[in-house]
DNA sequence: TTGATGAGTCAGCAG
DNA sequence: CTGCTGACTCATCAA
């Protein structure tokens, strides 16, 4: 987006290059060249300006994945609460059904006046 | 942090005076004052940097609590998912208990050989 | 020095 | 024009 000016440069090194070159060998290209201590400082200016572009892009793009990875989370974490919730619903009535049957049978031992031990008496 | 050049006030207008005030009394004050066309410009570019640097706040500001809602979502999430898991523990031992107690009691009826009627007979 | 991030500036889009 | 947001620059802090 912003291409901008940054001052056109001071020597035949692209961008691309600059920030990829290490300080060594970046020192060791500008003496070869022979600039002078000006420009020096403007190059290295230059790629540390460079290196902060990249720093920002990173930086943004991190933000993005860091939101994404939140959404991502909380999709799952609405899936398994919807798969709780349907294996409750369904733990609830075989409870239901499982209590309708134990009081069926002392309902019919009642009526047969069997008379059950006390421990299969209550639940 | 950068609290910086922009040129120094080519008018004593405050930043809070100048951000806050509507275009039209912008305007009037500029004329009563005299100033050149140059200067308004200056002035209505001052302005428009400063409403922005409202809305970068702003943005900046929308983004964490976003991310701050994003997570507390995730909490409450997490939370519903742990009663949610607790419940379905609960339950679970609850849906055995009630089967040992049926259990019981069939067994009971066998050993007295008491037939059970067959819809009794069955889960 | 390197990398990360808050704040400010500008470009460009949307309303 | 107003407001928002992406990209860039700079200051500043941590490693």
């Amino acid at each position: 987006m912003m291409e901008p000016p940054l001052s056109p440069p001071p020597c035949d090194i692209s961008d691309d290059e600059l920030v990829s070159i290490s300080v060594r060998d970046l020192n060791r290209q500008l003496k070869l060249r022979g600039l002078c201590r000006e420009d020096i400082i403007k190059m290295k200016q230059r790629r540390r300006t460079l290196k902060n572009r990249g720093y920002a892009a990173s930086c943004r793009i991190k933000r993005i994945e860091q939101k994404d990875e939140l959404e991502s989370e909380r999709t799952t974490e609405q899936v398994d609460i919807d798969k709780l919730a349907s294996d409750n619903v369904n733990m609830r009535s075989e409870i239901d059904r499982l209590y309708q049957s134990y009081e069926a049978l002392k309902k019919f031992a009642n009526l047969k006046n069997i008379p059950l031990p006390p421990d299969l008496e209550t639940l």
